[in-house]
DNA sequence: GCGCAACCTTGATATTTATCAAGCCTTGGA
DNA sequence: TCCAAGGCTTGATAAATATCAAGGTTGCGC
């Protein structure tokens, strides 16, 4: 695998301050794979031999236990997953599934490591990235212990429709089943959640969801930067 | 404020690896504070102007939103909080007040950044810090997500229980409010939850609890080291 | 075109969790 | 010593959420 041939990989805000002589060291091991759907790329529990970085198509990371399971996250392309387990040389705490037909670059674990600890200005990009990280799984938690099921869909529903230009409407980025696991619901009661929130002007119809009363929804949801803003 | 003060300090993980020089130009314009009981320290929201360490006493970190609120954790010496918030130069999203008489190290957040900027092995100590923080954080979610309000009573007791060397009995850290929020749920469930616990050998007096059936307690808790484990 | 499978919805019901209102300790201060 | 406050528990009740069982729709393969 040459730098050249993924620039998108490139200017990921975790690599672009790297030197190029570094960036093409760890990558010189690095494959591209395409994967079918619903293909589990990796599970919880297992060594991490790899950072995983989407290039295209849709990867789900989810956990279990007890039989069990939640999605905790959906990766986008250009986005990597698995960080930190990478850099502790540990476990892997998630497992992650193709949830379309993927793209993905597969970096080897040892490379990754080797790399920050030859190139400073890689390591400070892995801090930002991590604390990043670090801060948006905090925004989740508090979500999820100060919120109830109907206000967690309320913010998530103003959050698409800021993101995707907030033009009174919105795509919901995956089907029903995972959004009600992100948000840590059942399928069921994400339906009965939707119609609790039609007073407030949501209209479902299939995954296009309309707002027609953006202020009532607002006032319910009672948004907070510190949960739901991607930057702060 | 000068290194050989306190090397309890020097000897954390996060700063032992740190050149003496970078450390002490890192600590020369921290100081030392005690503070009382009780005593609001950090507001979420507010600019992260300092990296706190814990030296004696106890500090609790919690969030708040519409009115609720919610123990986001309790920090012991010797140990740091809101470190992402330094490192990013970004707002607190935790606030954090003491819950003990409390001797407090301030480092001033400028310094911190600068410091990581000079010292490699700093940089280094950090990555390992903030990945061990976010993965920290994803178990917590792991287990509100994955488990019921008594699974995670259960596994917190059998933490403790271990922590403590695993004596068939076990000091609670904290008063139970606090333990309480921290599972997510009210005091008077708590209550209830180790009602429910009886069967499975939990008995209560005050702040001490005794394990008098640990294979029945953990056959009920099911821990999962990919949640419970605090190394991995 | 038909039938199957996946996904979503709905209703009925059960379980879990929260809320409200006392009441009981313990503790610390007047 | 006694009072008051805070923390904990308990019971009754309400609200939130999950589970179970259909049933409807859609899209796809045959």
């Amino acid at each position: 695998m040459r730098p050249s041939d993924l620039p998108e990989v490139r200017d990921l805000r975790l690599f672009s301050t790297m030197s190029d002589a570094n960036f093409a060291s760890m990558m010189q091991a690095a494959y591209l794979q395409t994967f079918p759907n619903q293909l589990d790329l990796i599970t919880e529990g297992d060594p991490a031999d790899f950072l995983y970085v989407v290039i295209e198509g849709c990867v789900e990371l989810y956990a279990q236990s007890n039989g069990r399971s939640a999605t905790m996250g959906i990766v986008r392309p250009v986005g990597t997953f698995i960080l930190a387990a990478v850099l502790k040389d540990a476990v892997y705490l998630m497992s992650a599934r193709t949830c379309d037909k993927s793209k993905i670059l597969l970096i080897p674990a040892e490379n990754v490591r080797s790399a920050f600890e030859n190139d400073a200005a890689f390591a400070r990009a892995i801090i930002v990235e991590l604390a990043s990280c670090y801060r948006g799984v905090v925004k989740e938690h508090k979500g999820l212990k100060l919120r109830s099921a109907v206000e967690r869909l309320a913010n998530r529903l103003l959050r698409y429709h800021d993101d995707q230009g907030a033009k009174g409407q919105l795509e919901l980025p995956h089907d029903k089943r995972r959004l009600a696991s992100m948000l840590a619901m059942t399928p069921e009661n994400l339906s009965r959640a939707f119609k609790t929130l039609k007073p407030y002007g949501v209209e479902v119809d299939g995954g296009t969801i309309h707002l027609k009363d953006i202020p009532a929804l607002t006032k319910l949801a009672k948004p907070n930067p510190l949960i739901d803003d991607r930057a702060t």
